[in-house]
RNA sequence: GGUGCCAUCGCCAAGUGGUAAGGCCGUAGCCUGCAAAGCUACUAUCCCCAGUUCAAAUCUGGGUGGCACCUCCA
């Protein structure tokens, strides 16, 4: 397995801290709003690479946070005079309902800040007693920047000229504009904790790093652990602020691998609240099947920047429909786990820094091949068995073809249209069977019309929508 | 302004030193009562210029054009 460092900024290989184990750990949603396209891209890439670890025979823990515990998440309660844990507890579950219908499995753990508090408490006192930060007179706790001599090192950033920064910070007790909080102290009494350092909410930053020492480290090892993944824009501040924390507050160096997606923006634009065209994944699950998007989500390189448009999502799904027509063409033999050359070459491809692309080329040959068998010599026993296995790798691998595939191409349609497309396919069906072609035509006019395209086969007439 | 990334067929998109994968669209054909689906065939020398090399889309320098981060953000 290879992976590309997004800190030294090559492919590695990818050599685990403790032989057959691997562990990841993700930045996930601050459970405040609906998730967005971009939200998708970021689970779907991890759930993938979560999946290809395992291929490759290691035993991976994989956790993914939620952050409920955030100015915006007060903001919004207030906003709708509602409980904080209402409105977390709420967002949590979107987010969980609309992972799964991407076909995203669940992490092995999902650790919450409002959980982890006791170990943020911890990581803080470890700062404050060892130098790396310090307490203002406001209450506030902030990590000093310029007791870490490495700081910055892993965005590769050079010191901002003070100008810059003193535009920004105006008003704080900071030591160093660069300083950043880990623990606000809070006297208004909205989602306030009580902490050895006075009542507030700790900084986002110390969430994460406090959660990874809790749940993912291991005393006797160099890195907290072996990848830590996130969005690209993460790398700087959180990122940076996760490492330094973690760095001079424990016995630890935050990850060995740093894997940053790239980012998905709508028709050219880049995804934000202020332009108001962010693209929510409970509006696209609306008009399209999970399945499709999170073929569309994989099928560039994660690394990339993804550009959202129909047009090209309605290719992705031609490309998943050629995956379900041959499994219709397969539909009810015997599953059966063999091994082939195909399964290989595609995990070596996957494995390659998640060369997805490669992969779908694969999938595609072995498509096109097992078709060309079946129309010249639909007998092939050997052949179909092969074919059946390489479709079942291809669903635990990457979550393609994971459905039934005639309710797959049924995606939209509701019961009453699909009784009344029975009786008109039926109808269709006995004029054919009396040459009246005239007729049958007419019929399957009336079918496309309603969006639905017809196709004869020696097993009878099946549908789909299109 | 600083830092970094990118530029491959009409569109999407791999390949990062050894002579251009794949998909969509298109054209022709096979199959079909006709279609649909499926199959077969056909379509680029890699933004521009210079250099290194036996060999470059792939490395170096320059140019042009996109984009991202530097502020909460996946």
């Amino acid at each position: 397995m290879r992976i590309y460092d997004s800190v030294q900024k090559i492919k590695r290989e990818f050599i685990p801290q403790e032989e057959g184990k691997a562990t990841l750990y993700v930045c996930g949603p601050t459970v405040y709003d609906n998730a967005h396209l971009g939200h998708a891209k970021s689970a779907l890439v991890f759930d993938l690479l979560t999946r290809i670890l395992r291929a490759n025979g290691l035993n991976v823990t994989y956790a993914r946070n939620i952050t409920d515990i955030d100015d915006k998440i007060i903001k919004k309660a207030r906003e709708q005079k509602k409980d904080i844990k209402e409105i977390t507890d709420f967002f949590t579950e979107a987010f969980h309902k609309e992972m799964s219908s991407l076909g995203v499995s669940r992490p092995t753990i999902e650790p919450k800040a409002t959980e982890s508090l006791e170990a943020m408490f911890t990581l803080i006192q470890k700062l404050i007693d060892n130098g790396h930060a310090y307490k203002t007179q406001d209450g506030d706790v902030y990590f000093d920047t310029a007791s870490d001599s490495e700081y910055l090192k892993l965005s590769a950033r050079v010191q901002e000229d003070e100008d810059r920064q003193e535009r920004v910070e105006s008003s704080s007790l900071k030591k160093n504009p660069a300083d950043f909080a880990m623990w606000k102290s809070v006297k208004d009494g909205s989602l306030t904790f009580t902490s050895p350092f006075g009542e507030g909410r700790p900084g986002w930053h110390l969430e994460c790093s406090a959660m990874i020492e809790k749940h993912l480290a291991c005393e006797n090892n160099e890195f907290s652990v072996d990848i830590h993944g996130g969005g690209a824009d993460l790398l700087f501040p959180h990122h940076e602020n996760e490492a330094a924390q973690t760095r001079c507050g424990s016995s630890h160096t935050l990850a060995n691998y740093w894997m940053h997606n790239g980012f998905v923006n709508i028709n050219g634009e880049k995804m934000s609240k202020s332009l108001g065209n962010s693209f929510f994944l409970k509006d696209a699950l609306k008009q399209y099947d999970g399945e499709v998007l999170r073929f569309y989500l994989l099928s560039t390189h994660y690394r990339s920047n993804f550009n959202f448009n129909t047009e090209d999502l309605t290719t992705a799904k031609k490309r998943l429909d050629k995956i379900y027509r041959l499994k219709k063409r397969l539909f009810g033999l015997a599953e059966n786990s063999d091994t082939t050359s195909f399964q290989t070459e595609l995990l070596t491809a996957l494995s390659d820094d998640m060369n997805v692309s490669t992969a779908l080329a694969l999938i595609e040959d072995m498509l096109s091949t097992a078709n060309e068998t079946l129309d010249t010599a639909g007998k092939h026993k050997l052949l179909k068995r092969e074919t059946i296995s390489n479709l079942t790798y291809i669903e635990n691998i990457l979550g393609f073809g994971v459905q039934n595939p005639f309710e797959y191409f049924q995606f939209g349609v509701d019961e009453a249209t699909k009784e009344k497309l029975a009786t008109l396919i039926q109808q269709r069906d006995e004029a054919k069977k009396e040459k009246n072609f005239e007729a049958s035509d007419k019929l399957r006019d009336t079918i496309l019309a309603c969006g639905v395209s017809l196709m004869d086969t020696p097993q009878g007439t099946f549908w789909e929508k299109i």
